[in-house]
DNA sequence: CTGTTAGCGCATTCAT
DNA sequence: ATGAATGCGCTAACAG
């Protein structure tokens, strides 16, 4: 059917071996030869089978992803397509390639993955969240598949490589911003706080509060469940004393927030303060453009499959993490509170 | 290393080739010895190679997906995931995986899909775009690789399996909408127009005009280079006669030039209407939430892994396209003309 | 430097 | 209904 190494090594006539050698560019090969080889699979239009290849090397050069399962908003996020690309990037400079693992729930998502590991069509993993009650990760150490996570793990914090920004120091960023602006009244808005990035952007935020010595309350914290967006900003907005800033755990809620107080009468950033987290396209092209905190998805992306790759070839190396720095980055949706 | 056929025979006191059998779930196994092997199979953790059965099978079970470069807009737009989730919801479904190529650029996207294919790492591949001089297409006609093109190819229309909307009458409709509500000085704005989809909704965007005997000028039809959009806009606008609507190729550029009206004191949709194409979740989030061509893309996707699949079941089947419906969503960036 | 031999894990003849 | 033998295309010792 296809060329085969064998019919290049009996064209040249060399032996199988030395074609498999020429294939690998090993150095005990004369450039002689090498360029008689590479000339007759040319002419033959030879190309390597890489399964057979991964059969005797047992090294597929290819990592999964996994993702969120579709009934989330990962999806629709660009968050996704962004850390995407740099994973992409890294990979393909070293010729790795990228198996997507999908589903429509956390079972079918699980059940993929165990199938890509024992399968054994993947050398390893990036996990793209972090999530409570989580079966992927348990089962990757089980299996001691290499795997990085982005995100900070919920628990074997010490035995996990993952990549993440400092999720706390960035809702601290975020509240100190806005309190720097004069803001004394800061609620916060959050998606699903079984995310482990949910959580510490809170708590950063609580943190700043707290350090500033303002009044922390729990009537100023509300977590997005589903398509409660409208209650939780009625809820905000009908208590004795309003928020005068946000803080909104993704750019892609804040819009959605946005609209609602546009709705209701109130302006931004004249009446409220915004500050987000996140920098897609969204954050330019709002209006008013977002105050947002850049977490460098790209460069989530691009780290995790340099560690990824580095644990593939050296499994017993350290596991250290790596943390993204955060940017804030100042656009249009903040106001400095007029002392009065 | 790992639990094979081989070491599930011995224990289990078959030969090798009723384990493969007993895999495939042949008719010609007896019940009682599936049963006993499968026993086995558990209690040894066996789980088959799926390396080793490519390399006989020569079938994969791996489908390759390819997407436009990430210098171009695709990565930040939405359609990407969801045309995604629509593959993978197929995909899974008839237990196929998902092998993803990117790139920084046309070439190293072509390069990439050349290993793919040669490297016999894939059955099909679904080509996610249609562009003019692309190199992809002709290159898997030649390698007689099965494929499907999401889009209208612009050439060898007939030997070529797509999946598309009619984006001809999606131009049309879209254009109509308008019309109907008593516009008649309508502009068009798109993307590169290197791409057939916006050639095909500006050609339908013009005929719309045209059969309604209102006045086609090229004045109003602006495409997008790269971040042009502000002078595009000024263009528009700094006519004699400006344009009451407009038609605008896609919702995440929408809402760029939606920013730049603003700017420019311009209102939507009491100053100016517009409809757009996509439906993402920007066409609600957007003030105010554009009216739209929703292009179904989840099924776009879904429908392109059927019919791919398909045929990579039978290579000789006959290459019949699909046209997935458009459905114009109505929603608040567009208002009645009054008659004066 | 190059050839020979063996086998990766599985499916598939051809036997029985 | 099951077993034995062969090979998919490649790499990896081991020779020489």
């Amino acid at each position: 059917m296809s060329v085969t190494i064998k019919d290049v090594a009996k064209e040249a006539n060399v032996s199988p071996s030395t074609v498999s050698r020429v294939l690998s560019d090993s150095d005990k090969i004369s450039e002689k030869t090498k360029r008689k080889v590479r000339k007759v699979m040319n002419e033959l239009g030879y190309h390597i089978n890489y399964n057979a290849r991964v059969l005797v090397q047992k090294s597929t050069k290819t990592i999964g992803i996994v993702m969120k399962h579709s009934a989330t908003h990962s999806w629709h996020n660009p968050f996704f397509p962004e850390v995407l690309r740099g994973i992409s990037t890294y990979c393909h400079k070293l010729d790795y390639s990228i198996s997507l693992t999908t589903g429509e729930s956390e079972e079918s998502i699980y059940k993929e993955v165990v199938k890509m590991v024992h399968g054994k069509r993947i050398d390893g993993i990036i996990v793209l969240y972090s999530k409570k009650d989580d079966k992927v990760v348990p089962f990757l150490i089980e299996q001691q598949v290499p795997f990085v996570v982005i995100g900070k793990p919920m628990e074997h914090t010490n035995e996990i490589m993952y990549v993440d920004n400092d999720n706390v120091q960035a809702g601290k960023e975020a509240a100190e911003f806005l309190i720097d602006l004069g803001h004394e009244e800061i609620g916060f808005i959050g998606d699903n706080p079984d995310f482990q990035v949910i959580q510490d952007r809170m708590n950063g935020f609580k943190e700043a509060l707290l350090s500033n010595d303002l009044f922390y309350r729990d009537e100023y914290i509300k977590y997005v469940d589903d398509n409660n967006n409208r209650k939780i900003v009625t809820e905000l907005f009908n208590q004795e004393i309003t928020p005068t800033a946000l803080v909104i755990s993704s750019d892609i809620q804040a819009i959605g927030i946005l609209k609602l107080l546009h709705e209701i009468g109130y302006r931004v950033p004249d009446d409220i303060s915004i500050v987000t987290f996140n920098k897609t396209f969204i954050t330019e092209l709002s209006i008013p453009s977002l105050t947002t905190v850049n977490t460098q998805t790209y460069q989530l992306g691009y780290e995790s499959s340099r560690c990824l790759i580095e644990l593939i070839n050296e499994p017993e190396m350290f596991k250290r993490s790596v943390i993204i720095p955060t940017v804030i980055e100042v656009n249009d949706s903040h106001q400095k509170v007029l002392k009065v």
